[in-house]
DNA sequence: TTTTATAAAATCATCGATTATATGTCTTGC
DNA sequence: GCAAGACATATAATCGATGATTTTATAAAA
């Protein structure tokens, strides 16, 4: 499982791109406010200009690619009102989804949550190799889903994940190489502990200043506009 | 004006096809679940697929439109828990967005809500004629849409403007020849009153209340699944 | 009768080429 | 020297056709 949304393996050839693409913008390797020539892409993909579009449009959906009729395609600019926007719409909507998680979750749902939290213990964060940072990105992602994944709201869910698609990126582009001033570790665990121990309201305080924090550590680096 | 979203005039044929169909479904003519066999729209419309799977992309990401991998396309299905799901998220988000809108909206904003709530008084909603219809529609989405214009969270109005589609494609497809049981142009001037009085408790508890009125009455008339 | 295998039809995904639009450059007139 | 317009180039938007996949229909076997 390199990607958690190619769950079908019926991997039509635009999926496949928008899961490249998708990582190469979250890895900020194609820029902020960057201009998409097609044709440029087209060639170093070795796709067709079709699947390519799809892609693109796809992304857009996301909030990661920007169209403009006539004019084209870039990558989404980034800016500190539009960060502090999608932190503030996570600290609420994944609020207000794991509390609906914990309303309705299960013991099954509880224990993939201890099995997410225990692959994410397993991988380094701090870790030199790129392919173990990517390891990193997926068990934290994987977690984090896991948390709300019991809220019975498929919309939110999406909604919540094209966010965190948002603030990821932040985050990998500007604290790349910023050692983190907190025990994030120990965070995952406590967010874990509150929510099987079905303390709704400790859990949600918990996930929101877990998300909160993150997002005033990328304000703090981010360069002035 | 026949879309609010089409506010740049450089029509390319995929935005003009995106309008078009995405009227199409809000009418119900294209059926809640039905298959979209891309040829025979594409005959219908007199386009070619590209512009077509580009329209139905975009579609996609407003949550009226489904894409199944190598399986086409198909009007999003309708059900109960959807519903719910749509008119939750509605009472959730636009009261958050009417708040912040409270917060820093300025007299320039106030004078724009007045306005809009005029004209939508101008609209007979009851009235036989399809054009009136259309244009109570156009009209009332410009009023909402005017209520938490001001919110500065562009992000959160996109959000509330796609579930809002969502929850309008159910209001008009079963309550299509329901009379309203309630005073809902009384409800909107209540709802521009208190927000112009800056009444931000009350404002947001009659718009919440406003929007889950409308899905419980849906609710009451939806086909058991 | 039900299930499985096969063949035919329908339909989607992709491509290469064409057309339309925008952008940058170079005149031309003031 | 500068602004406005015309041309050339780059790029996006669209088309028609081809290849790949899924679905439906049909027939044989359990």
């Amino acid at each position: 499982m390199t990607d958690l949304r190619s769950q079908d393996s019926a991997a039509t050839l635009s999926s496949t791109l928008v899961t490249r693409l998708r990582a190469a913008i979250m890895r900020g390797e194609l820029v902020p406010g960057g201009k998409l020539v097609l044709d440029r892409i087209r060639a170093s993909y070795g796709v067709s200009l079709s699947p390519l579009r799809e892609a693109l449009c796809r992304l857009e959906s996301e909030g990661l690619v920007e169209i403009v009729d006539q004019r084209g395609y870039r990558v989404t600019p980034v800016s500190r009102a539009n960060l502090a926007e999608v932190i503030r719409l996570r600290v609420e909507l994944e609020g207000m989804a794991v509390r609906e998680a914990i309303r309705h979750g299960d013991a099954a749902w509880e224990g993939r949550i201890l099995a997410t939290l225990h692959q994410l213990g397993r991988c380094k964060r701090g870790s030199r190799s790129l392919e173990e940072q990517e390891a990193w990105e997926i068990a934290h992602r994987a977690f984090h889903a896991e948390l709300i994944s019991a809220c019975r709201m498929p919309l939110l869910m999406q909604f919540c994940e094209t966010l965190h698609d948002q603030s990821d990126r932040y985050r990998r582009i500007f604290l790349k190489d910023h050692e983190p001033d907190r025990d994030v570790p120990a965070e995952h665990v406590a967010i874990a502990g509150a929510i099987i121990d079905r303390k709704a309201e400790e859990a949600t305080r918990l996930l929101r200043d877990h998300v909160a924090r993150t997002g005033r550590n990328i304000q703090a680096v981010l360069p002035a506009e």
